[in-house]
DNA sequence: AAAGTCAAACCGATCC
DNA sequence: GGATCGGTTTGACTTT
């Protein structure tokens, strides 16, 4: 068995051999039959045998120790060597790891048993258990690390699609937005040369067959509609994850675990608060949707902002 | 042979 | 008070 010679028992071997001491298993078992060594099999050292070769063992699975490890303990005993740190055999540990397998915690009544049947202290089944059970947890957050990382990565690839997407839209309000004051622009001008109409007459609407100036007149009546404010929140800021799951084509991973993902605060608004919220949004009081408020002020770096800043207000509902 | 890895054992804090 | 946990130490074993 490869490493299991390098003890101060196989040392002590040595040393008996350099000093001329006859060191075979025969010359052991004289030895120790002549020893003063009577601690031996109920001793308390780290790898007791009084059950490995006894009747409570597990004989067809589990080998007795080799000769040379039983001589190096007896010679630890014998010589008060200070006791040396043995690795379990492997079937030691296949038959732990397989009671791990059913339960990861260790009874009084078990621990005792597992103890008897591997021929070990209930106290070396224990710290195996409890090693374990570190092991375990160590590799379960690697695991969850994983888990997360790619929830984060797609999230951050959605995140990022979004992002442009907002830009590309931003770029087209600006244009229609253009169009707009142009066209209020030339509307003022006919009404200037217009004498006959009175003061505060409805401006007529532009006649115009343009479909983009069209949809400009329309946009602003669009989302004053209470029904299209809330829809537009709820479906754009209402962040409680898997119910927006389609942005685009892409899909928003859903988490199994909704811990998983980062909740804004304010994502969480009760019918009320959004009956009271639409409210406020309508005319003539008209507040516009503050975004600063939300929080997103200070994002974390590497964060999605969905905020909106100040310069993107203004797009959002010019009059 | 030095460095690195793994696991047995230990220690102090905490929980029940 | 015993069991458990997170952290650490220590020694066996492997890799470079």
């Amino acid at each position: 068995m490869a490493g299991r010679r390098v003890y101060g028992g196989s040392n002590m071997t040595a040393i008996l051999q350099n000093e001329g001491i006859p060191c075979s298993a025969g010359a052991l078992e004289a030895l120790l039959s002549s020893s003063s060594c009577p601690s031996f099999y109920g001793s308390g050292s780290m790898v007791s045998f009084e059950n490995v070769n006894g009747e409570n063992t597990l004989d067809s699975f589990l080998r007795p120790l080799d000769q040379e490890e039983k001589e190096d303990e007896v010679l630890d005993d014998c010589f008060h060597q200070p006791e040396k740190k043995r690795r379990l055999r492997a079937n030691q540990v296949q038959f732990l790891e397989r009671n791990f397998e059913v339960e990861n915690k260790l009874e009084p009544e078990r621990k005792i048993q597992l103890a008897k049947d591997l021929g070990l202290q209930p106290r070396q089944v224990a710290i195996w258990f409890q090693n374990r059970r570190a092991r375990w947890k160590t590799k379960q957050l690697e695991k969850d690390y994983e888990t997360l990382k790619a929830s984060y990565d797609s999230l951050k690839a959605d995140c990022d699609s979004l992002l442009k997407e907002k830009e590309k839209l931003k770029t087209e309000v600006l244009s229609l937005t253009d169009k707009l004051l142009l066209n209020e622009k030339e509307r003022g001008n006919s009404e200037l040369s217009d004498h006959n109409k009175p003061p505060h007459s409805q401006p007529q609407k532009p006649a115009s067959n343009s479909d983009s100036e069209q949809k400009v007149s329309n946009l602003p009546i669009m989302i004053c509609k209470q029904e299209d404010i809330s829809s537009a929140k709820s479906d754009i800021f209402d962040s409680d994850g898997p119910q927006y799951t389609e942005v685009g084509n892409s899909s928003m991973l859903e988490p199994a675990n909704s811990s998983h993902v980062f909740e804004p605060d304010q994502s969480d608004l009760s019918q009320d608060e959004e009956d009271n919220l639409s409210k406020s949004l309508l005319p003539p009081s008209y507040n516009y949707p503050n975004f600063e408020d939300a929080d997103y002020s200070n994002p974390p770096e590497n964060s999605c902002n969905f905020g909106f800043t100040g310069e993107d207000q203004a797009f959002w509902f010019w009059s």
